[in-house]
DNA sequence: ATGGCTGCTTTGAGCAGA
């Protein structure tokens, strides 16, 4: 089973992005997505049929946005949840499905602004309610995987110039301890579970030539439950995406979980 | 130091993203 996760900032523009993705050799089985930025209604259930996939969704108008599609093989979603119970909010951010015995659940993390700014606060209050969710979802659900743009570059590895963002937004102290406390729980950051090539990234700014030259940040996670740990046997993150005309200014992230591992 | 791209919006300059 091949889990991805992509922020496509606009699946209405990364649509044909998408699908020649999931048509291809290494097309993943369940794909989380973030910041598809349209409403319910506008969702492309048609062409994602079409390419053998189902979908459920949690979208707005404009912004945010979060949806779950997989492989119509793997049969019908269980317990398909929006948001998080412990955390009312507007903000279409949160998704999770019982998919083929995983709870998936894609995840678009606030972004946060600045440090200590109103939108910085509302980060870390999303992310305390998260964590308390968290803790009930992996009691009910012990395969889980938590998919999706965590806006946070956990360690100075995953940043292309640490010392320039030190401190900053996405790598700010209090920001990685609510990551770390994440990790706590008993999940894995899935992509440092193998050996990786340094300054692998996933987010390059759009402007200045960023991905060209390589000045990204590690941004988007696959964190795994201990049971789904154990049968992970590869991860990485999808570059070449990044590389396409008008791309998001993400590469999806990806990890293979052992088809007997349940 | 600033703004740099891109996508969104009662379509057009301003916000948001990271």
């Amino acid at each position: 089973m091949k889990l991805a996760a992509w922020n496509v900032n606009s699946l209405k523009v990364r649509l044909p992005h998408l699908l020649a993705w999931l048509s291809s050799e290494d097309a993943p089985d369940v794909i989380c997505l973030q910041e598809i930025k349209l409403e319910d209604h506008n969702f492309p259930v048609a062409a994602l049929e079409e390419a053998g996939y189902r979908s459920v969704f949690a979208g707005q108008k404009a912004f945010n946005g979060v949806a779950i599609i997989f492989r119509h093989e793997l049969g019908e979603p269980c317990d398909v949840q929006k948001g998080n119970p412990c955390f009312p909010d507007p903000q279409q951010r949160l998704l999770a499905a019982t998919i083929d015995g995983i709870r998936v659940i894609s995840a678009y993390f606030p972004n946060g602004e600045a440090v200590e700014s109103e939108k910085y606060l509302y980060k870390l209050s999303w992310m305390k309610a998260l964590h308390e969710h968290l803790t009930d979802e992996l009691r009910r659900y012990p395969a889980l995987a938590l998919c999706g743009d965590f806006n946070i570059a956990p360690e100075d590895a995953d940043i292309h110039d640490p010392l320039r963002w030190s401190g900053g937004i996405l790598c700010s102290d209090s920001e990685r301890q609510a990551f770390r406390g994440l990790i706590s729980l008993g999940l894995a950051d899935s992509f440092r579970l193998f050996p990786q090539p340094e300054k692998s990234f996933s987010w390059w700014d759009y402007r200045q030539w960023s991905f060209h030259k390589n000045l990204g940040l590690r941004i988007d996670h696959i964190l795994l439950s201990e049971q789904l740990a154990s049968s992970a046997t590869a991860s990485g993150i999808k570059r070449e995406l990044r590389g396409y005309e008008r791309p998001s200014d993400h590469a999806p992230v990806w990890t293979e979980i052992e088809p007997g591992g349940l």
